[in-house]
DNA sequence: GAGCACTGC
């Protein structure tokens, strides 16, 4: 793949010679062109194009030489698409045949749903027919006369005379257009072949490595992708109620064989089955409900006395309760020795007691020893062993910050690296910011004293960039390291690089009992010392049977747990917003209707996306004899932590990032956690006493379905910036660099392809000027490109904004429940034409304009806390400007500037209209815009998007309406003018490639 | 006509 470094100097010196040019972009250039063009021709006719050499002259000549001595990737594939464009060429010119056909159906039909059209058809036949039978027979001669002229006038259509030769044939002529298909995928396959046989060998070894991975990737997908699927509440209720329509399709069949009516057709009896069958099911749904409600005023009279263990089998239906069965217990660390938990009084009396209390400080002594000796150190602690705190209060103490050196300790988590800085802080009675001190994004509470740095993991990967060597650092701790999140994993990769060269830097990475071996290992075998952690044990229960509807059953569950079990608060793990407000409002309206009969229950629910003040309340203590249930996220996870959580309801599932590295796609699906994760969710009940976990799936399923751990973050999710960064560190082969759990390849090779098209590096895989000013901003490439973009076009406030308010993550429109109307109009009267980047530059400015209230943000349905996020990212970057030397300047309302500084980041991101929807322009992905959009009814012909995101359909979100012009002025060389004219738009508007075009 | 878990720079 890489371009032999002599070639770039070659081209520049033929140029000099040949043209007398020595600009070296040019050379850069014209190899990149030559990479990509297939034919001599073609490269020709794109210099042409894009008027760089004048080639009447000797430079023609250069050109061929140049054409010939420059290695193609592009042949790897070019032929193969062109292949495609035959067969699709072919494919389409059978849809044609077939609209012929099916004259009635639209040419959007393939050949796969073809079946329903029989349906449809069915449908019409047996309007006509019904009509025939009410109407005189004069006009029968009408009907079927239409029905011919219907058909497409087409003489290989002639109607049949019954009913069922009429549909033999029909399903004749589908398996003839299959066939064709079929013929159009082996002509494609065959030239396929073809292609690869011409390739050279080197160039065929990789593309066959390229296209195993590709094969291997896509397979696995497929195969996890319903595997996943499968065990999704949603698709299994949607399996169900396809299984049931089968079965009710099956016995149809069967009836239908015993009906002698003709005058019924299938379609019509199944309709008929149908209401019957649902209006039975209604009668069935309502006689059970008139039970309830009987049941309910009996229960009411049931005398005080029998509520004792066994009352929960008269408020709960014995068929509606799940049977748990105990299974393991989570080992609580046993110390006989230590007091549960220091009380707030030995606080008071002395920090230092509580210091020494901690499980960490026996082994102080030991612990030091091995940092001494050696370089690397795995820690494995549970929460709670104080680890955090007491390691590099230790190290302080031992002198290891002598000579000016500080210590370093990253955690995932912004708050936990400021409340840690506080605590260690308070213990050392020293002031925060002084000899303690924290460092986060927005936020850096440290001075030159500063010796103890917490900070982020994200924060010292910052730091690589201006201390490539850490060189002010003595010791460098990674916590929290078994969380693995996507900081981490790069940090371990750069710092067992800077360990080799500097034998005094400590290393030490802090983890919970997972994985410690695989650490060791990957630090060339770093010796493990465990601290005993402080933890209670907790029973774990596991279901009998698997349950189908999860939600339902944790319903069940956590009123089935506040009968039967002694006090102490429930936290329940559900996925996501939409499920938790509905098993909130099922848990609410239970206790309703069981009114006195049971205590109190306050059901709270906290997500990442609730305001504030309805987050606090979980954290309010629990009235008396009142029992609180949590129903939370994975936010309770590892975010916050509840206090006297003693139960734990788990149903095994979380929503989880993945990332398709072939089509750039990022989608939120729910999946099975992991056992880690599912241990750490029952942790969570042993933190004040003993606790008990109910897990709402079988022993077995925990053995043998769930995954060890969670996939890493960096396997799932795009690598764009992290290549970038790691770039700009000057660290080229990122195929070998040493990650722990290496990325996919198809995820790195598209961050470096983004990035090759967005000028950040060049041809031979450097950094260039551009490409190091964007890794100084801390944002995604497409974004800070467009920032740079936006001097250019001298709109940079309106730039800075856009990108402030995109880089906060869609939470920027509340959306309650019972207010969805007013909401939705809200957002409406922020829409401008042009697209969502222009809605979101509006809404940001009138808050800015009404002086960053938050009585303004409640009055329109905008969420404050993102708002303000968005101000503090916006401040970050104009602080940042200076650094890439880019000026502040306004559009003064000139929005098209403000679209074209957006393009010129975004052009990787582009889809246009065609008549079968938007496609994205470079891969021919059929792609949806997303109803939330303010174009969504517009349906411009050429858009831009900054995210796809595959929900239900594969939906670009925040769009941006743009002119293909734009394109080739943003980026023309990554368009051809070809590419972008519109072969289906009768009206051309005027178009730089179109013109270009009819002179060339 | 959808429906976004959690972090971080």
């Amino acid at each position: 793949m890489a371009t032999p470094a002599g070639l770039e100097r070659w081209v520049q010196d033929e140029l000099h010679s040949v043209l007398g040019l020595s600009e070296r972009h040019v050379a850069q250039f014209l190899i990149g062109t030559a990479q990509r063009c297939v034919s001599a021709e073609e490269f020709v006719q794109r210099l042409r194009d894009t008027d760089t050499l004048d080639l009447s002259g000797p430079a023609c000549d250069f050109a061929l030489r140049l054409w010939n001595k420059v290695p193609r990737k592009a042949v790897v594939e070019k032929p193969a698409r062109a292949a495609e464009r035959e067969a699709r060429a072919l494919l389409e010119k059978n849809r044609s045949y077939k609209l012929l056909v099916d004259s009635e159906e639209s040419s959007e039909e393939t050949v796969g749903r073809a079946g329903s059209n029989l349906q449809k058809k069915h449908k019409k036949r047996k309007h006509l027919r019904k009509k025939r039978q009410e109407e005189e027979e004069d006009e029968e001669e009408e009907v079927s006369e239409r029905g011919k002229r219907k058909r497409g006038g087409s003489k290989q259509t002639e109607k049949p005379e019954s009913e069922d030769e009429w549909e033999r044939t029909e399903r004749e002529r589908l398996q003839d257009l299959e066939e064709r298909d079929a013929f159009a995928e082996r002509v494609r396959q065959r030239d396929k072949d073809r292609t690869r046989n011409v390739l050279e060998r080197s160039d065929k070894k990789a593309y066959e490595e390229a296209q195993k991975r590709l094969r291997m990737a896509e397979e696995d997908r497929k195969a996890m992708v319903p595997e996943l699927r499968k065990k999704s509440r949603r698709e299994y209720l949607a399996k169900r109620e396809r299984e049931k329509l089968e079965d009710l399709e099956a016995e149809l069949a069967d009836e239908e064989f015993l009906f002698g009516d003709v005058e019924l057709s299938r379609h019509e009896r199944r309709e008929l089955k149908y209401k019957r069958r649902v209006r039975d099911l209604a009668r069935e749904y309502r006689a059970a409900g008139e039970q309830e409600k009987l049941e309910a005023t009996n229960r009411y009279h049931m005398p005080e006395e029998t509520r004792g263990q066994p009352k929960y089998q008269l408020v709960l239906e014995e068929e509606e309760t799940i049977e748990f069965v105990r299974a393991t217990q989570l080992q609580g660390d046993e110390e006989p020795s230590a007091p549960s938990l220091p009380t707030q009084a030995q606080q008071k009396e002395s920090i230092q007691a509580v210091r020494r209390s901690l499980p960490v400080f026996p082994f102080r002594e030991e612990l030091l020893a091995a940092i001494a000796n050696h370089q690397v150190l795995i820690i494995e602690g549970e929460t709670g062993s104080g680890k955090t705190t007491q390691i590099p209060q230790y190290l302080f103490e031992e002198g290891y910050t002598k000579k000016g050196m500080k210590i370093a300790c990253t955690q995932p988590r912004r708050v936990a690296a400021m409340s840690v800085a506080a605590r260690v802080a308070r213990e050392m009675g020293v002031k925060l910011g002084n000899e303690v001190g924290y460092s986060i994004r927005f936020e850096d509470c440290t001075s030159e004293r500063t010796v103890l740095r917490y900070m982020t993991d994200g924060m010292l990967l910052r730091e690589f960039l201006s201390e490539p060597d850490l060189a002010s650092y003595s010791v460098v701790m990674v916590d929290e390291a078994h969380e693995r999140t996507l900081h981490t994993d790069i940090l371990f990769g750069l710092i067992k690089d800077v360990a080799r060269f500097r034998p005094e830097l400590k290393v030490l990475v802090a983890s919970a009992t997972l994985d410690t071996a695989r650490f060791s290992t990957f630090f060339d075998d770093a010796p493990v010392f465990r601290i005993p952690g402080r933890r209670f044990p907790v029973d774990i229960f596991y279901t009998k049977a698997p349950e189908a509807d999860y939600l339902e059953a944790c319903v069940v569950s956590v009123l089935q747990i506040h009968v039967t079990q002694p006090p102490g608060d429930i936290l329940v793990f559900l996925t996501g917003q939409e499920e938790i407000e509905a098993a909130c409002e099922m848990l609410q309206d239970r206790c309703r209707r069981l009114g006195s009969k049971i205590r109190e229950l306050l059901v709270l629910p906290i997500y990442a996306n609730l305001p504030s003040d309805m987050q606090a309340r979980i954290f309010q203590s629990t009235p008396p004899g009142a029992r609180k249930v949590v129903v939370a996220t994975n936010i309770a996870e590892t975010s916050l932590t509840i206090e006297g959580i003693i139960y734990v309801l788990d149903p095994g599932f979380c929503k989880q990032k993945s990332y398709n590295p072939r089509t750039g796609m990022e989608s939120l699906t729910v999946t099975p956690c992991s056992k880690a994760s599912a241990n750490q969710r029952a942790g969570r009940a042993g933190r004040v006493a003993a606790g008990k976990c109910f897990r709402l799936y079988t022993a077995w399923a925990y053995q043998h379905e769930l995954e060890e751990t969670t996939v890493p973050e960096i396997q799932r999710t795009s690598l764009g910036n992290v290549v970038l960064l790691l770039k700009s560190l000057g660290i080229h082969d990122l195929m070998h660099f040493d990650f722990l759990d290496p990325p996919p390849y198809e995820t790195l090779l598209l961050a470096l392809e983004q990035l090759y098209a967005l000028g950040a590096l060049n041809h031979l895989g450097e950094l260039t000027t551009s490409g190091r000013k964007m890794a100084e901003l801390p944002v995604d490439p497409m974004l800070s490109k467009m920032i740079l973009a936006s001097e250019k076009y001298s709109c940079s406030e309106e730039i800075l904004t856009v990108a402030a308010m995109l880089s906060v993550n869609n939470s920027i429109f509340y959306r309650p429940k019972d207010k969805v109307v007013h909401a939705d109009n809200a957002r409406v009267n922020f829409f401008l034409p042009g697209g969502d980047h222009l809605v979101l530059l509006n809404v940001y400015t009138q808050w800015a304009e009404s002086g960053y209230s938050s009585q303004w943000c409640y009055e329109n349905f905008v969420q404050f806390r993102s708002m303000r996020r968005a101000r503090d990212v916006r401040e970050q970057l104009e602080g940042l400007l200076e650094r890439v030397e880019v000026g502040l300047s306004s559009c003064q309302g000139d929005y098209i500037r403000v679209r074209k500084a957006i393009t010129a980041g975004y052009f990787y991101h582009t889809a246009r209209l065609t008549r079968s929807g938007y496609r994205t322009v470079k891969q021919q992905q059929t792609v949806f815009i997303h109803p939330n959009s303010s174009l969504f009814e517009e349906q411009p012909r050429w858009l831009l998007y900054h995210e796809l995101v595959l929900t239900t359909k594969e939906f670009m979100r925040q769009v941006l309406e743009i002119e293909s012009s734009w394109l080739l002025e943003v980026a023309p060389h990554y368009y051809k003018a070809k590419e972008l004219e519109d072969p289906h738009a009768k009206k051309m508007p005027k178009k730089i490639g179109k013109t270009r075009e009819e002179l060339g």
